[in-house]
DNA sequence: ACGATTCGTCCGGAAGAAGAACAAACAAGC
DNA sequence: GCTTGTTTGTTCTTCTTCCGGACGAATCGT
């Protein structure tokens, strides 16, 4: 039976070992300043977790607290597991893999141009190989790999993590986690790709310490991650974020998810190239697009931010009921600062003022890679549980 | 300084009054299978708390835990401490005042019509002269008053507590708890009408149980209260939730937040009072508007659904992005069954199919007792901080 | 009347955390 | 070089908190 005081004891275990994964090597006298905790208890705890193996005695010393006198402390710092784990980010027409150490450093990363959305089991195929490949390039053994974390571009049923809607003709019904956990042998924990992105921009891009923030992630498709009190909101069957999805012209285009008119068929890479290329005699690209747009390309310009308020202008509607604090654009569109001013243009002309006010918008930190840094970042966290 | 040990004490203790709280008086058996601790610990925490007078034992016994033999336990309950709370609903055109003992029973409740928006130092004046008269028709001195909660027809800055925005013409920066504050002399909170709407019925209404909800009150206004994860959502400024300013109509009529084509232009009670009086050739009311509805009125029946749909295609989007299982329709016309047909008719048309799915749509249990309920709540929950 | 059963309390013991005392390691000043 | 002062980390003791078992209390069924 676990006892109340046992489970102080893990309490405080977790809040050292948390601390330490916040802001890296510490001296034990730090933890007791971070943890409220005594000197004796911190010693004690430490001690333990050093006896587990989960934590280590680093052999640089630091610098004492306050001014240079006193003894020098003791750096602890979390012993980096043995091993490590996986992203899988599945787009539309990319699969990207990246192995990292179990504290997410990156060591092996591989991206391939997938026709993803014809066949599931073939780009399933193909991630697992990639997956075998980078393991390689790491210098691990597939029996190191703890966990995979993976998104797919569509919304999964929370319970069934499976895939309803028919967004991804040839994935329906499928369950993306355990089909990979099948070619794998290895736990795999799937999610939606804005979700991830938004994680990963919360934990180590853009949105880093902020607790109210909405991920835009403007690629293939459109959709949203949206961070609520520090947390990723899911809603009620995990399929919130759908900001792709909200209608924009009712007598507009048929969209993939069956209504009419969504603000996916306005905004979407494919869609922005096909828009873009007949004026161009070069064949264009999203590299190009973006190149385009920084030299200032009146075309460019125009159908990009014209892109950026269609955006602005479902998102405005979001922020009035959500009140962020920021809007962080993703995606391999969010670079792209004619978007930027697009959506920002528009969220000032639709929302209230107070709620623009008190609104930042700016680009992802980690660019296209947002969501396989949000995939490993989603599998450390389910096997550190 | 606060030990870790005394604070898992604490948490203990905490745990039982939150428990007792929220399921009534019981056993310390009952105690024991609910908290997972120990018998001798209830034992001890409960003697505790009966000592420092948070708790009591209850005169009359309770029924053995299985079956009909062994000793009847003794039920102990929170005591409801002496003194009472009150809540003061101010709305566009009336105001409502309760007054509750500790544990939220309402012991005494005034309304009254005034003209809310013009001027609100009257309407304050007026408020507080309710709270008194409440006061005495509850047998309660001003000083046996705890706390006050309010909620005011407008968005609360979050950290000022202040009105910025020129929805309330005569409340333009002013800080209504405050200005309560310094008529009665009693610790005020404040907050939206439609928050403390949402509060209510999260705990003694249609949504009990719920953990991701959305409360959209129809009145004077619009405006919806965020319930997601089982806590308000209030936004980086507090000022989430402006359902009834998301722009439904580009060429639309000016509306007093400034910007075009609200949704709130459309749908408020005042704006559908207008649209049908017309047509009628006794003056009309919510009341008989509501009782007309019944009836079968076509002519009521059209306007209320077409104002149903036009919330619920605005509805349609934040669902797309929030993916709530709850939608509680409230305000003076939550009630009405065209209404609440219309929101679920466009919901069902405009949002994904199985955001849709998992979405039901419900009418409040409070009626436009909500906010008042809320505000008693609110006023309860932090006075007992 | 008597066992069965459940409830609540008392006692002894174990686990955990905090405080005091002490040793270690370094900087600065003489 | 030596002392002094400061910070760090450990050891020992004390105190708080929780738990398990034993025991009395109160009621039901037979």
């Amino acid at each position: 039976m676990t006892s109340s005081l046992e489970r102080l004891r893990d309490t405080n275990r977790r809040s050292i070992t948390s601390l330490l994964a916040a802001e890296g090597p510490m001296s034990r006298a730090d933890l007791v300043r971070g943890t409220g905790l005594s000197r004796t208890t911190v010693s004690s705890l430490v001690g333990d977790l050093i006896s587990t193996g989960h934590v280590v005695e680093t052999t640089d010393r630091g610098r004492p607290h306050k001014g240079g006198s006193g003894r020098p402390p003791l750096l602890v710092a979390l012993s980096t597991p043995a091993g490590g784990v996986a992203g899988v980010d599945i787009g539309h027409g990319h699969v990207r893999v990246a192995v990292a150490d179990r504290v997410g450093t990156v060591l092996a990363e591989e991206t391939a141009e997938v026709d993803v959305d014809e066949d599931g089991a073939v780009a399933l195929d193909r991630a697992a190989r990639m997956v075998r490949q980078a393991l390689q390039a790491a210098g691990l053994e597939l029996s190191d790999l703890h966990a995979v974390g993976m998104c797919v571009p569509a919304p999964l049923d929370r319970r069934s993590a499976s895939i309803r809607t028919g967004i991804l003709p040839g994935w329906r019904e499928l369950t993306p986690g355990d089909e990979l956990h099948r070619r794998l042998g290895v736990p795999v924990f799937a999610d939606n790709d804005a979700n991830l992105g938004a994680l990963a921009e919360l934990g180590q891009g853009a949105a880093r310490g902020s607790s109210d923030l909405v991920y835009v992630k403007v690629a293939s498709g459109l959709g949203a991650g949206i961070v609520l009190g520090g947390r990723l909101h899911r809603g009620a069957s995990g399929i919130a974020g759908e900001l792709g999805h909200v209608q924009v012209d009712e007598d507009g285009q048929v969209c993939r998810c069956g209504n009419r008119g969504c603000l996916e068929t306005l905004v979407s890479a494919p869609r922005l190239l096909a828009l873009l290329q007949p004026a161009y005699d070069v064949p264009l690209s999203i590299e190009r697009i973006l190149a385009l747009d920084d030299d200032g390309d009146a075309g460019v310009r125009r159908v990009l931010s014209d892109a950026g308020r269609a955006v602005g202008r479902a998102l405005a509607d979001l922020c009035n009921n959500l009140n962020p604090e920021l809007v962080v654009v993703g995606g391999s569109l969010g670079a792209s600062t004619s978007l930027g001013e697009g959506i920002r243009a528009a969220v000032d002309r639709f929302a209230q003022p107070d709620t623009a006010a008190a609104l930042t918008v700016v680009s992802g930190d980690l660019g296209d890679r947002a969501e396989v840094v949000g995939a490993v970042s989603l599998a450390i966290a389910r096997v550190s549980v």
